[in-house]
DNA sequence: AGCCTGCTCTAAATCGATTTAGAAAGAGTA
DNA sequence: TACTCTTTCTAAATCGATTTAGAGCAGGCT
């Protein structure tokens, strides 16, 4: 089997190519430059005890020839990765997209290579992108959990010590595991009052099957505000994808009473729900209100256009670079304000 | 040198902490399996030449130590990784994400890691993530590359011999790097004739600007079907990004004549229209149809709902997997169908 | 002279796996 | 007995970097 890809090996049938050189090493510079690789390493990485005449002569011989470090060689020797894990729960929503991005482009600004992996609300999937992980060395991770992360603690026996930041989690593990998420409280809390000041009575709330569900925090939240109000809460639970959760949407909005508005945790979510709603054939707004959660951009060009709550995505996924790379510490609630649009309206008068 | 790796080595000054034993190495094994780390790698990896109760011992030894091999080292000593590369031109768009889900997947299955980067749209950073690949020793990559791929050059020049997949690129660069994309051909045709049929005759049709532009062959089409037609053909560039994009849709819109429908690209560049549409008082449907591309979840939800090119391109990001681990080859054209919404109706009469 | 200090530089070990070359032991054959 | 094969196993090299320990030398000081 010849999988030496550097050799020339000029294939016997194959026309004249440009003898292409084994790419460089450091011991190849470090000839080029009549020094030893030791030397070499120093000058490269702007360490002390290096004159400038052969200091200058190395990186010469570097630039000519192109040479560019074996990252995997450095990582094994060093044991630090330039790489930071991030695991989402579901990489279609456009909400852990712009996560990602955000993300990526702090770490792109300090040579950092973000490796991103969908868990799909799976503990299995997460846990092999963990071991995965682990297996590479690589010692930062932000992770989106399945459910209560259990899944994180076998990440932390596999390497302790590692940096570690929970997005959109309500599960605390310790004041070394930082959390970065959108104000899950004032989010629930603003769609409710807007909700009520319009003259809701009865609102539902959509979220994961308690096994799934990493947003215990709002729900809490969401119960308390209900009592408050002397309102009987209604959960809706569903696997957030796929068939399941129109059927439970559906299956929410056929119980009587039936829930006239309902609160979800993401503006994808609230797709779902139109699709349930449209089954139904109820209108959105005059029939049903729904509030959705992180203000996607299709969310205004949606019929009718969805009341939501708008977060800054990106920054979550800058601030949980920063506690990865070591630049900030502490948990990160963001922001949230809400962006009243067409699909919050009052309650028709119940006969 | 101390090389009793087994002795938990209680530290002189150490509180009694859970001894945290180091990860298991092949040496470990080896040694805990009374045998020379040589015979270990051949047991584990199932090569011949080990008697069987050495290999039970063995394999014995390492599940109970819980040995998982490092990647690096092995990555490093045989110059294969196990890491396929995907370069998409903007992961905030849907489709790249649905593409990279459909890779993540077919990968999954052979435990093989996906290394996801966005350019956006930029070619500086698509080098440098080129040169992060490579100086991973990544040699499998799919790119879906800004423009007529020069970078994509460069790799091929920094890693000759990987395998590499163009997704949704005109660009031709020879036999051996097949190109994954739906059947662009089909899709314009479709979205023309359908808009013919409904009575349109001047149709813009929404690209990037040529130096950013990956769709050459879909414009070609578009402009040889207008000529047939005898249509005048409109062609917008835009940047598919920010405000660039919505200001070079309204001055299409304001020129006069202006277009009755436009075609894009995608979903995603259609919502930019519509926001362009809005700005303007025009009702979309009536004043002016879209056509999009991708049918997202979203586009049936939009008001009004948007006609489309539905793709499949979970199995798009499949095919490119397929053709990195070189389980298939030759170029994939996706099959695509129209979906035919309230986005597109008959122009309103010319007065 | 003798000794210490500081500056450059190099040899060699190391990270953790794979792989090559060959050693050791036993079986079969002339 | 001597020789050739097999089979099973090990020592050592290797991938490409970093890092430690220390060599060599010039200059300053007593």
């Amino acid at each position: 089997m010849d999988d030496d890809i550097s050799a020339p090996a000029a294939q016997p049938g194959e026309t004249a190519v440009p003898a292409l050189r084994r790419r460089a090493t450091l011991k190849t510079v470090a000839h080029a430059a009549g020094v030893s690789p030791a030397l070499a390493s120093f000058a490269l990485n702007g360490k002390p005890g290096v004159s400038p005449e052969k200091r200058e002569e190395i990186l010469r011989a570097a630039r000519e020839l192109g040479y560019q470090p074996d990252t995997l060689a450095r990582e094994l020797r060093t044991g630090k990765t330039a790489v930071h894990g991030l695991i989402v729960r579901n990489i279609a929503n456009p909400y852990f997209n712009d996560v990602l991005a955000g993300m990526q482009e702090a770490a792109f600004e300090h040579d950092i290579t973000v490796l991103a992996m969908d868990s799909e609300y799976s503990e299995d999937r997460e846990r092999r992108h963990i071991r995965h992980l682990a297996a590479r060395r690589v010692n930062s991770l932000a992770i989106a959990p399945v459910g209560s992360a259990h899944v994180v603690q076998e990440w932390l026996t596999l390497r302790p010590g590692a940096r570690t930041v929970l997005i959109n989690s309500s599960t605390h593990l310790g004041p070394g595991i930082p959390r970065v998420s959108p104000d899950g409280g004032r989010a629930v809390t603003m769609a409710f009052e807007h909700l009520r000041a319009l003259g809701h009575q009865r609102i539902g709330f959509l979220t994961a099957p308690e096994a799934l569900r990493s947003d215990e925090d709002r729900l809490t939240r969401f119960v308390e505000l209900c009592r408050e109000a002397r309102a009987e809460p209604v959960v809706i639970s569903a696997e957030l994808q796929g068939a399941a959760i129109t059927t439970a949407i559906v299956s929410a909005l056929r119980s009587r009473p039936a829930p006239t508005a309902i609160i979800t945790n993401s503006d994808f979510a609230a797709h779902y729900v139109y699709m349930a709603a449209h089954e139904l054939e109820l209108r959105i707004g005059d029939d049903l209100s729904i509030v959705g959660h992180d203000d996607l951009p299709t969310s205004q060009l949606l019929n009718p256009s969805l009341t939501t709550i708008a977060v800054d995505r990106r920054r979550l996924g800058r601030e949980a670079f920063r506690r990865l790379f070591g630049a900030a510490d502490g948990d990160y609630h963001g922001g949230v304000s809400l962006v009243a649009r067409d699909s919050t309206r009052p309650p028709r008068p119940q006969p």
